[in-house]
DNA sequence: ACGTACACCTA
DNA sequence: GTAGGTGTACGTC
């Protein structure tokens, strides 16, 4: 080569993956063979020879090659065995299609270039230096940063898919390094797509910054000890053999030895019946026109060319092993974790055993060893098809439902498309064979800016789809199984269809293990099937890059819905006689499945909120803020951001030296409205203020300015969301938002109270259970003292005040009682001298005085806590008077206070967890009771122990009866309560009047 | 952009 | 002392 020259390298592995990436794979060939990754890499090599032939944009190659990875294994494998040992196998689709793009390669007239051993970047980087020598000008086409160090005045990048040059100005853009400092830069950061060890926390900037301090790697690592911040530092030094080490990995090698000299890769002229010919076999049309039109051939005098495909990987090892060779877990390498699970988890069973025990265990281990296999998921684009899975689902009376959305808000999700799994009983009597299929029903196109956004080809219409799928979903006599069911049944719901007859994985295990761990599919699965579900960030992206999932690539989407309900499926098997052996059926049927169509409706139903009320709030709160914040300012000294605990406590304790500073577990001092409290009760102006401000402003931003964001576009209400399998002990939980901890303590915030409103000719009606943990503590402790008060209606915390103290409850002190009050509370948060002293301002000492006094009044408490501390240290749970079961696996921690705290979470849980299944008793037995009676009253929102009713004027006299009757019977007829239940109910217009 | 700390709202 | 969720600040990516 020489001066005026211009070589053109294309990274052909980086082509052939966007290209995969960026077309949707529905482009196949009429024999179903997938080519959507050959059309994208001959388009885009057809556009870049057409541009650059162009001689206006003044860049025109002389010399042209296209280089390939050849093989897994490179020299740098023998450095570092884990180079590259995260990739995964590339996908089923893609891997005829390497060959393939080879032979398009040639049919361009380019030379195809590879090496054993060798990266494609390292083959570019020696033909780049070589032709640099020569004084010709480079142009790399790639985006790939790898490549990045290679830049000079005379090497440039170019991103085709961007249409952006890459020279030096643009790596330091990017990067904040010249490219001869890219190396240095990525040794420092690594790579974990390449597995590419780097220091941890240092990422891009902070490698940026530092080599700008210390101008280059070896200086920096010699002179490591000098960087002030510490964790940087020990992580520096920590780190110096390895970044070496990733130094050798990302420096790309530039005598690699060539098989092809760079003289031969000069540009020929394209041989036009020759790739028409091959883009004919391809069936391109297209492309096939613009070429012959391009290069003045007869298309249609050219007949298509013979070209092989090789299907497997043996056809084309290298660049198909790349998983395998690497080490990639396949899925007997979970196998045994999950199969440890299943020992540990699962009580022995005895040999030859038929017991339901025996039975879990089995399917426990047959299903986390069935591998999981995507090329077996089928996506159905056609009404047969579907109908042939429905008529599948049917035969198997079960079936794996899920469905795929655009948001996680099921008010607001749009339906993408579903997808069923049914175990494949031809193939395997015993179940673990299931076969898997994605229906797109709403997937758009739009990928790339040539293609408009309109709906995907290949799709069912969504009315003749949902039309078949009503006729399953609605029928109880086929099994749906779902994972979070409650989200299908909204989004399903939307589209006129009720789901009956269904199971809930999530909920089993809920009900099985609460309090082990959480209940998420892809938790579940790695846990039960030992199996690692493809996860939504891989497939739509995070953060800005993600995209709803109407825009996935139906073939990604097919792999990764049908995938959740094969899992799904497999959980059931593995979950549904666990629930047997372990006794928990009439908990998970009784308890938690039926609860799951009473809270889809009470969640679509929502609460209106007066928008007006709550702006008016709103603006009331900002001025009261701001008139503090002057104040605040003024007795400072100076003005700082009040909302920062840091910048407070170093104003408060730092700069005007105030008394009682503590601090907290991170060692900053405190602001706690506790401590700010004990301040102004010395007469200290400003902490006082500090309190007031605070409330305002949390006021406002978490209520009255967030509230209406939540306002539903069409339903113009707020539907918050349950969740049904968060908490520990039972309890439910609600977010999006959370209408579990709206105001009532103060005046100030029970106006925010009233912005929640009935509709007009409705008032909203409230029924709280009164003392329901209390009661439940007098019936599974069976306290005489307790049981006979709750029996005569007295107030509970005077009767207990008078045990203690021998005042008589007539003209009982309001102190005494508010004493006695603490400790009710404290004994069902399974009471602490620590706890209780904090609670009431009193010493230690004072406090476990009490405590001694109370159980000596109340010697049955004493027992329980005991009695319940020692049977979850023996069996690592508890369990509530229902039966449902809370984990404490940390009971026997070595550590005391981990211990401590798993105890009182132990005694607290029967309680608080009984309470909770009684009022899911009286919600689910709610609706069926207030139709029975002719009522149209629906039930709203649950409070833990109150629920929210919206019921017509002319029914409230008539609902109130019911609801209070349902409520205090909860119990009956599975358990009759030592000690009555009283519900307090009563109508208004709004929550505050109403509660 | 994301995670942690802190503070604070509820039962 | 129990069980939750959310907003702001702040540090790191």
């Amino acid at each position: 080569m020489k001066k005026g020259d211009h070589l053109f390298l294309v990274d052909g592995s980086g082509f052939i993956f966007r290209a995969f990436h960026a077309i949707p794979p529905l482009n196949r060939k009429s024999d179903g063979l997938p080519v959507n990754a050959v059309s994208g890499f001959c388009n885009m090599l057809w556009k870049l020879l057409k541009d650059a032939r162009n001689t206006d944009v003044g860049v025109t190659p002389t010399h042209f090659a296209v280089i390939f990875d050849y093989s897994s294994k490179t020299f740098r494998n023998d450095l570092y065995d884990q180079y590259k040992a995260n990739r995964t196998a590339p996908p089923e689709d893609l891997i005829p299609q390497f060959g393939l793009i080879r032979h398009a390669t040639r049919a361009f007239n380019l030379p195809c270039i590879e090496k054993e051993g060798f990266e494609a970047d390292d083959l570019i980087a020696t033909y780049a230096r070589l032709a640099e020598q020569d004084g010709a000008d480079v142009t790399i086409v790639s985006s790939d940063k790898d490549l990045m160090q290679l830049v000079t005045e005379n090497v440039s990048m170019y991103d085709g898919m961007k249409d952006k040059q890459i020279s030096i100005p643009e790596v330091i853009e990017k990067w904040g390094v010249p490219p001869e400092k890219m190396i240095d830069l990525q040794s420092l950061t690594g790579d974990s797509t390449d597995n590419v060890p780097g220091v941890p926390g240092i990422g891009p900037k902070t490698a940026a910054q530092l080599l700008e301090e210390y101008g280059d790697l070896d200086t920096l690592l010699a002179r490591a000890e000098e960087i002030k911040q510490v964790k940087r530092r020990e992580n520096i030094i920590a780190s110096r053999e390895l970044v070496r080490l990733s130094r050798q990995l990302v420096t790309l090698k530039t005598d690699t030895p060539l098989d092809t000299p760079l003289d031969e890769l000069i540009l020929h002229p394209q041989d036009g019946p020759k790739l028409i010919a091959f883009l004919k076999a391809m069936e391109f049309t297209t492309l096939t026109r613009r070429v012959a039109e391009a290069c003045d051939c007869d298309a249609g005098a050219i007949e298509a060319a013979s070209v092989p495909v090789e299907w497997g990987a043996a056809a084309h090892g290298p660049d198909l092993d790349k998983g395998e060779a690497a080490g990639r877990p396949s899925a007997l390498d979970g196998t045994e974790t999950a199969a440890e699970a299943a020992a540990t988890l699962l009580p022995a069973a005895v040999a030859g055993d038929l017991s339901p025990t025996a039975l879990a265990r089995s399917r426990a281990e047959r299903f986390s060893a069935a591998p999981i296999d995507h090329s077996t998921y089928e996506t159905v684009r056609d009404l047969e098809a579907l109908d042939r899975w429905i008529a599948a689902a049917r035969e198997a009376g079960l079936v794996g439902f899920d469905t795929e959305t655009t948001s996680l808000d099921a008010m607001q999700a749009e339906l993408c498309g579903f997808s069923l799994a049914i175990a494949d009983n031809a193939k395997d009597p015993s179940g673990t064979v299931i076969r898997a299929c994605y229906v797109p029903l709403n997937h758009k196109t739009g990928v790339g800016d040539l293609l408009g956004g309109g709906m995907a080809d290949g799709q069912i219409p969504i009315r003749a789809a949902l039309e078949r799928l009503k006729g399953l979903l609605e029928d109880p006599s086929v099994l749906k199984v779902a994972q979070n069911l409650k989200y299908d049944y909204l989004v399903m719901r939307r589209h006129g269809i009720t789901v009956q007859g269904f199971d809930d994985t999530m909920l089993m295990s809920y009900a099985l293990d609460a309090g082990a761990g959480t209940h998420g599919m892809d938790t579940l699965s790695e846990r039960w099937l030992g199996h690692k579900p493809i996860s939504y960030k891989e497939v739509a992206g995070s953060g800005k890059g993600a995209q709803t999932f109407d825009m996935v690539d139906i073939s990604r989407a097919t792999a990764y819905a049908a995938e959740d309900a094969d899992v799904t499926l497999r959980l059931w098997h593995v979950l549904k006689p666990r629930l047997a052996a372990e006794r928990m059926t009439a908990v998970y049927e009784r308890l938690e499945r039926p609860l799951v169509p009473v809270l889809a409706r009470m969640e679509e139903r929502g609460i209106t909120i007066d928008r007006q009320v709550l702006s008016r709030l709103s603006g009331e709160l900002a001025q009261g803020a701001a008139g503090f914040e002057e104040e605040i300012y003024e007795l400072a000294g100076e003005r700082f951001n009040i909302g920062s605990p840091k910048q407070l406590g170093d104003i408060l304790f730092g700069k005007m030296g105030l008394p009682g500073a503590s601090k907290t577990k991170t060692g900053q001092w405190s602001t706690s409205a506790q401590v700010l409290e004990d301040l102004a009760a010395q007469g200290l102006p400003l902490p006082r203020k500090i309190v007031d401000w605070r409330q305002l402003t949390k006021l406002k931003s978490t209520y009255t300015d967030a509230l209406p964001g939540f306002v539903h576009p069409d339903t113009k209400r707020v539907h918050t969301s349950y969740a049904l399998a968060a908490t520990t002990t039972g309890r439910l939980s609600s977010s999006d938002p959370n209408l579990q901890n709206i105001p009532v303590r103060t005046a100030e915030g029970r106006k925010i109270r009233t912005a929640f409103i009935s509709t007009p000719g409705h008032k909203l009606v409230s029924a709280d259970y009164s003392q329901i943990e209390l009661r439940v503590l007098a019936h599974v402790a069976d306290i005489p003292q307790l049981k006979q008060a709750f029996a005569d209606g007295i107030d509970i915390h005077a009767m207990t005040a008078s045990e203690m103290f021998g005042v008589p409850v007539e003209g009982m002190p309001s102190e005494i009682r508010r004493r006695a009050k603490a400790i009710n509370f404290g004994i069902i948060y399974g009471i602490s001298a620590f706890g209780l002293a904090n609670q009431l301002s009193i010493e230690r000492s004072e406090a476990g005085e009490y405590i001694k006094k109370y159980f000596e009044r109340f010697p049955g408490i004493k027992d329980y806590m005991d009695t319940t501390k020692a049977f979850a240290r023996e069996n690592g749970y508890v369990e509530t008077i229902f039966g449902r079961r809370a984990h404490y696996p940390e009971i026997k921690s070595s550590n005391p206070s981990v211990r401590a705290f798993n105890e009182r979470a132990s005694i607290n849980a029967p309680i608080q967890g009984s309470a909770a299944d009684i009022i899911r008793r009286a919600m689910i037995k709610m609706e069926p009771a207030l139709a029975a009676a002719g009522l149209s009253a629906r039930m709203l929102l649950q409070v833990h122990d109150e629920l929210i009713f919206e019921v017509e004027d002319g029914e409230v006299e008539k609902a109130i009866p019911v609801i209070v009757d349902v409520m205090e019977n909860a119990s009956m007829p599975a358990l009759s309560m030592k000690v009555p239940l009283k519900v307090d109910a009563r109508a208004a217009t709004n929550w505050d009047e109403a509660h």
